[in-house]
RNA sequence: GGGCGAUUAGCUCAGUUGGCUAGAGCACCUGCCUUACAAGCAGGGGGUCACUGGUUCGAGUCCAGUAUUGCCCA
């Protein structure tokens, strides 16, 4: 690597990514405590597992960009970091994968083979495909200890599992019970309440009608569900209701069972709604499992547990529970027992991934008293040691601990954490314990066997940040150096499922809660502000986006056939990984949702291009001139910096500050727009362009500029690092390679670097201002060129009519303007046939003789004039109002008074110019 | 029905404790292939800050209401 390198004009990302991230890795940088300074303090973030049977998607490119950016700074920092990685077995999703190719192959299904088979198969499959997502992971540039990744079902996490679960038991926090749930007749498992989404969907109201049995007349009731009534153990009237007073205590007969059941009185029968009068069916509905534990009323399961009728339900038997409905209408209406349909719209739980209509259904099952738990976790946000942003979702967190429910965990399937339970059948006796029991803890039996269900994935994931660091071994030397974790990154989405459970676990076991600082980011959206999924097809994929690729997707969701016509097509050579990654933290503002199109990511490879060609420039002009192997700011104050020198050095500390500020507050596109801002507009367009003419100076300025640049360029790049880390880390070390002295080795990284901090000897307020000042007159030269027509290469000669200073930036004016004469006199006169111009008070008068556009030039001075005029007349009303005067602080009234004078003064210069013209 | 957001340039979004002529990127117009970069440079046009009131010397910013829209909960 000691020659001078022949860098292409543009940054080919694919070319680098995955050779820079070998390196970090080979090279121990991803480590916990890689980087680390003595002294300072650790900092962690735990991955949110992804699901090992995922796929990358553009939610996952956010949520761990932000992560490394974090991450990134830290280690840059010399905090003791660990970005602890690992994959969730995600019980369902996972089965569902391997029970469907099962079914693909044609062999032995799930059931053939038998539960020890299949989850087996369930390993196999994890072996070879479930390193997917993490390798994607890879490719984004995430700076995980790859070497502790852990997997929610490794023995170690396992065993967290179990202690966590016998300990919940032992304080009487899990018990098992007949309760309702909710049931998934597709997934045959039951669901805790989260797992249930609300859709509204179009429906109808029947109204049957119940016979009294002794003859007296009838009640109608209405049902969405009519085929329930098998289940029915009453009707219930509202027992103020003077419609049904004299029915309470009789009995209705049911149609086609011929069942008897009682009339009784409850609030919760509405006299309002409907007939007043509703069947309650206990054990197929939560309302009416209410009811029927209030009134002692029998609960009559009517349904197996695939969703189809069971032996209660007449010649209905073995129906499915939607075509026992159909099949049941026909003939309750041809009785005569319905009578009516009104068409409505009503909310109906669906099964969270299968998506049928869940089916209230109890059972037993087991649960978690989640009341004890969640008060103390209630506790960590109103007392501020778990803080979320931004803040308003503290509120979404309490508000669902304030009315938590029990949290069924129980799930009737395979692959999971089996629960360490264990029956006995001849004394009933539950054995629960962390090792597997040899016998009966009550009757000291053999002859015992664990419980079929595995418990719910969340189960797991809510020990994961003290489960991956060792717990329960409190001994583990990671747990006592990185736990409590510091910020969880996450999205809105699963703060009931994981972020609240984690806090109650943490606390339950080890009395702390498990980070201080949740961000939750926004959800990223398509083009036309549809959130992303596969099943709507228009999500876009990060990797595509990385590493090129073509593909279809269908902005605004692609619902029916006929959106084909929507679908849209997109190729591309792929942006690399730090445009995407630059991309997506420029658009993470405060709790703003992303709308992303594939187009948007040209704007971060546009700037990472920027950024290469940059150093690039400075890689080409360095081989020529040695340097010190890394400059320091030492280095270029004592080359005597000039006023264009010491202004960069100011701008840089500003970015530093900027970029340390944001990073500190989560404000990831305030972080990426100040590193922007003073590597384009401050770095690039003005003093790398001056470095330019100094370079062509003399020695010494050449020097000067050298160190200047590269100094800055070196301290963006740190900057610039945890937004950017491919293309940043390959300069760096282009640029180590090119400088003198040849001490780099390949065991330098940039990433491993400090994060720079400001200093304040070479901060000067004044002198942004200034610079600024001499931009502006540099702009309203170059104005001028434009708006007469003159191509940029015209020379021109300028008179600056001014008492001020400015013998040391006429060159720099000069050359940025491009002119060939200067004169600055405050006695200056107007040379003959010149167009002028008035900025910052200082009179630009530029002899243009026969080229001189009037109308263009007139028009300018007039827009300036009246602008100028109406910003000294909103001036002069707010001082001629002593309301202002006597309220508004004195420096705000004194500033006003000065403005004012200063466009007064403007508005006569610009017209003496006008008239001076005219006269020409 | 309840809660929380959003509404600022053609598009996507910033805008801190209220205070200069409300900013950026993209798109657009003009001129430039100037030996870092046309994935670029220079210059320019473009906004009744959703609407109606209120507080204030002063409101994009604070308060109340209205409209449109999104998400969550029931």
């Amino acid at each position: 690597m000691n020659d001078t390198p022949e860098l292409p004009k543009a940054y080919e990302a694919s070319t680098h990514e995955n050779d820079i991230y070998q390196r970090w890795e080979n090279a121990g940088c991803f480590k916990a405590g890689a980087g680390a300074v003595d002294g300072k303090p650790s900092y962690t973030i735990a991955i949110p597992p992804p699901n090992v049977t995922g796929v990358l998607h553009m939610g996952h490119a956010l949520n761990n960009t932000l992560q490394d950016t974090l991450i990134r700074w830290r280690r840059m920092q010399g905090h003791n970091t660990l970005w602890q990685p690992g994959t969730d077995h995600a019980g369902i999703a996972t089965q569902s994968v391997v029970a469907k190719q099962l079914d693909s192959e044609g062999g032995p299904s799930r059931e053939e083979m038998g539960r020890d088979a299949f989850i087996d198969r369930i390993w196999d499959w994890k072996e070879e495909y479930g390193s997917s997502i993490v390798n994607q992971l890879r490719k984004l540039g995430s700076s995980c200890d790859w070497s502790r990744e852990r997997f929610t079902m490794d023995d170690g996490l396992s065993q967290a599992v179990r202690n966590n679960f016998v300990k919940l038991y032992e304080d009487g926090l899990i018990y098992r019970g007949t309760r309702m749930v909710n049931w998934s007749p597709a997934l045959q498992t039951a669901l805790s309440n989260d797992e249930v989404e609300t859709e509204d969907i179009p429906g109808h109201m029947w109204k049957m009608r119940y016979p009294l049995s002794d003859g007296s007349g009838f009640i109608d009731v209405e049902t969405t569900r009519p085929e329930t009534f098998f289940g029915d153990s009453a009707v219930a009237v509202n027992p103020n209701d003077p419609r049904y007073k004299d029915s309470i205590g009789k009995t209705v007969t049911l149609p086609i069972i011929n069942r008897d059941i009682p009339v009784i009185g409850d609030e919760h029968a509405d006299p309002e709604k409907g007939t007043g009068a509703v069947k309650i069916t206990p054990a197929h509905d939560p309302n009416d499992y209410e009811v029927g534990k209030r009134n002692d009323l029998p609960l009559i399961v009517i349904m197996n547990k695939d969703g189809t009728m069971n032996e209660k339900c007449a010649h209905f038997a073995g129906m499915d529970r939607f075509e026992c409905r159909k099949q049941l209408l026909k003939e309750i209406e041809a009785s005569g027992v319905l009578q009516g349909t009104t068409d409505i719209t009503h909310a109906v739980g669906h099964c969270y991934r299968s998506h049928v209509p869940v089916e209230p259904m109890v059972t037993e099952q087991w649960f978690v008293n989640m009341k004890p738990l969640a008060d103390r976790a209630l506790k960590e946000t109103t007392e501020g040691r778990v803080n979320f942003h931004p803040d308003r979702w503290t509120k979404v967190y309490s508000k669902w601990l304030e009315e938590v429910q029990d949290w069924c965990i129980s799930r009737q399937i395979w692959w999971g954490h089996r629960i360490p339970a264990w029956h006995c059948p001849s004394c009933n006796h539950i054995t629960v314990s962390e090792t597997d029991p040899t016998c009966c803890g009550g009757c000291g039996n053999e002859n015992i066997k664990q419980e079929d269900d595995v418990l719910d994935t969340w189960f797991s994931s809510a020990l994961w940040p003290f489960s991956t660091l060792g717990w329960p071994d409190t001994n583990d030397e990671f747990l006592k150096t990185y736990f409590p974790t510091n910020t969880l990154v996450t999205d809105r989405g699963i703060i009931y499922f994981w972020v609240a459970r984690m806090v109650m676990m943490s606390l339950f076991n080890l009395d702390i809660p498990p980070f201080s600082d949740v961000y939750i980011h926004g959800t990223v959206l398509d083009e036309k502000g549809v959130k992303m999924s596969k099943s709507l097809k228009n999500g876009i994929d990060p990797l595509l986006m990385i590493e090129g690729g073509s593909m279809n997707f269908c902005p605004g969701g692609w619902r029916t056939p006929k959106d084909d016509k929507k679908v849209k097509h997109f190729e591309c050579d792929g942006y690399g990984a730090d445009a995407v990654r630059y991309t997506v933290l420029d658009m993470t503002t405060e709790g703003q949702d992303l709308k992303l199109s594939p187009q948007r990511f040209e704007g971060g490879r546009n700037f990472v291009n920027k950024v290469f060609n940059a150093g690039r420039f400075l890689i080409m002009n360095l081989s020529e001139r040695p340097l010190p192997h890394t400059v320091s700011i030492k280095d270029v104050l004592a080359l005597n910096p000039q006023f264009e020198e010491r202004w960069l050095l100011d701008r840089l500390q500003t970015a530093i500050t900027e970029c340390t500020n944001a990073l500190e507050r989560f404000r990831f596109s305030e972080y990426a727009n100040a590193a922007y801002r003073f590597f384009r507009d401050d770095l690039c367009d003005w003093y790398l362009e001056w470095a330019k003419h100094q370079f062509q100076a003399d020695e010494s300025k050449a020097n000067l500029a050298a160190h200047t640049l590269s100094y800055a360029l070196e301290q963006v790049l740190r900057l610039l690092h945890p937004g950017m880390p491919f293309i940043t880390e390959y300069l760096w070390q282009q640029l180590q390679t090119t400088v003198g002295g040849s001490v780099w080795t390949d065991e330098q990284f940039l990433m491993l670097q400090e994060w720079p901090t400001s200093n304040l000897d070479v901060q000067n307020a004044e002198l942004a201002p200034r610079m600024e000042h001499v931009q502006n007159v540099v702009s309203a030269i170059r104005n001028i060129r434009s708006g007469q027509g003159l191509p940029d290469k015209t020379q021109l000669e300028v008179t600056l009519i001014t008492d001020e200073n400015l013998d040391d930036v006429r060159d720099f004016i000069c050359d940025r303007a491009n002119l060939s004469s200067l004169t600055i006199d405050k006695d200056a006169v107007k040379p003959a046939a010149s167009v002028s111009d008035v900025v910052d008070n200082i009179v630009i008068h530029i002899p243009l003789a026969g080229v001189i556009d009037l109308e263009a030039f007139r028009t300018g001075i007039e827009k300036q004039i009246s602008a100028k005029e109406k910003a000294a007349a909103g001036k002069r009303g707010r001082l001629s109002n002593e309301k202002y005067v006597n309220n508004a602080p004195a420096d705000k009234v004194q500033e006003t008074r000065d403005m004012l004078a200063d466009d007064e003064a403007e508005v006569e210069k610009l017209k003496a110019t006008l008239a001076e013209f005219s006269l020409s």
